[in-house]
DNA sequence: AGGATCCTACTACCGAGGTAGGAATCGTCA
DNA sequence: TGACGATTCCTACCTCGGTAGTAGGATCCT
């Protein structure tokens, strides 16, 4: 299992929408898209075929219409994508990962907290599967 | 700058070759990346030629031999993909970046700490930055 | 009914990653 | 000197993401 569920750019922005929306049509997600995409119509249509041949997203007819939805979830596809540049770039090593993370970006005193909170968090689920 | 130092699969492999030694010719690249990959000779020159054009990697040429060196480091690199990603899949939240990565990957109880530790000295750094 | 609209399906094209073959070149060794 | 092996350079090909045009069917407006 947990195929290679990697999404690009653009496909990511559309499952984005499909996800928020449940389902949706072409022109829906379209204007979804717009205006940080000012894209065509047939744009979107080909690549939501195109995501549908891989798999990522399935469609039923309503009437003349396409309805799209998700075949995959956001989970599903965060976390395979996140496990795979982990060990691409660090061998699967999680703390040099978290450690350019909180290089590259800025985080917050609150942000750090939530870290916190999380860690403790998962150090009980560990003492538990003990 | 700072620009999208995104490197695909192939080229990572031989960025980490090229971070291991410093520098190596076609052959060596070619050489440390058997047997995982069995690659034509042809292959790897291409790859490093088309690197270049990208500005990842340069070289010289010591009488008919080209030598290659990357010209970005690893840590700009990591760096630059691991943001990209966080803010591609969680709209740069950290956070949400971590926790999935926890659910994703083994972490063990020496992680963890590792990771407290981590996230005490970046305290400590914010609060010098005031 | 006739045109404007909307929609899908099909086809095409570009750039990049990835893969490799062939030709030309040059150093070396018998 | 001539064959051999290592190397570079050029070209080609495939796949895929991304982008869009065209054709043709359905729908709606008046």
């Amino acid at each position: 299992m947990s195929r290679k569920h990697h999404l690009a750019e653009l496909q990511m922005a559309i499952m984005q929408v499909l996800w928020d929306r449940g389902q949706a049509t072409v022109s829906e997600v379209r204007e979804s898209l717009t205006p940080r995409r000012d894209l065509a119509y047939t744009t979107v249509g080909t690549m939501l075929s195109k995501m549908e041949n891989n798999g990522q997203v399935e469609h039923h007819s309503t009437g003349r219409v396409n309805v799209y939805r998700a075949s995959i979830g956001p989970d599903q596809v965060k976390q395979s994508m996140v496990s795979d540049l982990a060990s691409r770039l660090f061998e699967g090593n999680v703390t040099d990962l978290v450690c350019h993370l909180l290089d590259g970006c800025d985080v917050t005193r609150d942000e750090l907290a939530e870290l916190k909170k999380l860690i403790r968090q998962k150090e009980r689920e560990l003492k538990d599967d003990k």
